[in-house]
DNA sequence: ATAAGGTCTGTACCATGGTACGGAGTCAAG
DNA sequence: CTTGACTCCGTACCATGGTACAGACCTTAT
């Protein structure tokens, strides 16, 4: 463990360097201090397995919709034992996501018909801004 | 047809009167001659349902996830007959949609797991970082 | 022991999608 | 014919989530 330089757990991370970078600006990962080989603690900061799963979940929780701000909430509450607040949370996310996904699922409709109305084939019209008017 | 101000059009489209001046800065919507109650050209601006529907439409392909610059390109292949070009970046769009309509629904299950296990009944843990763990 | 390549710090810059504001002009009601 | 609300125009500013240096330092392989 902590054995990764931060180029490896960028890697690790699926993100660039400068993206750790700012996650540790923005309180996201922690700042380890730095080691050197001798101890005399100017050398380089090192991470482990944590900081991994700590930036996958990061991803993760990005992919979710949750700003880098709540996932900082998040990330607090993950070592208190608020479950209340973290229902909370969760819950809201839910319902944003639920109506995000019906919203996509709508826009989704929406492009298949007109990619339908634009077959070559059928000597129809292609009219792009109708095709999104409620139907 | 053509009655409304700019805070009709913005009224009508759900947005505010400096975003229609933003899309109208961008190309999305037609910036009409401004017309004074007795024609002498520096009155104020007039909109009609074409720019309401047009206001519509970019919300709707925004939600969509397409980028204003995008929806530029949508507006401006609406008025040519590009059925190919049409078809590609529906084709493109959904493909993408599809693939975000996944990893919400992932998001979605993460959290509702996350929420079941913070319930308060249950005496079990409440690990947030770890319910976006790949189960 | 030196050179190459990664790290660290600070700061600057970027794209996207707005939002705000000052000052001048215009319109509509009283 | 004034007053108040709205419009127009230009420009500045904002939040979010990065991305990109430069210059100094550290580490590692040769």
């Amino acid at each position: 463990m902590r054995e990764l330089t931060i180029a490896g757990l960028a890697r690790a991370g699926g993100v660039g360097v400068e993206t750790v970078r700012y996650y540790q600006r923005r309180g996201l990962l922690e700042t380890p201090e730095r080691l050197g080989s001798l101890g005399h603690g100017s050398g380089v900061r090192r991470y482990g397995e944590q900081d991994v799963s700590r930036l996958r979940f990061i991803r993760s929780a990005q992919a979710a919709g949750f700003t880098l701000e709540q996932i900082a909430e998040l990330i607090a509450l993950d070592a208190t034992d608020d479950r209340t607040r973290a229902r909370e949370l969760a819950k809201e996310r839910i319902a944003a996501l639920d109506a995000k996904i019906a919203e996509m699922k709508a826009a989704r409709d929406a492009l298949s018909r007109l990619a339908r109305a634009c077959d070559d084939g059928s000597g129809g019209p292609c009219p792009i801004i109708t095709a999104f008017e409620p139907s």
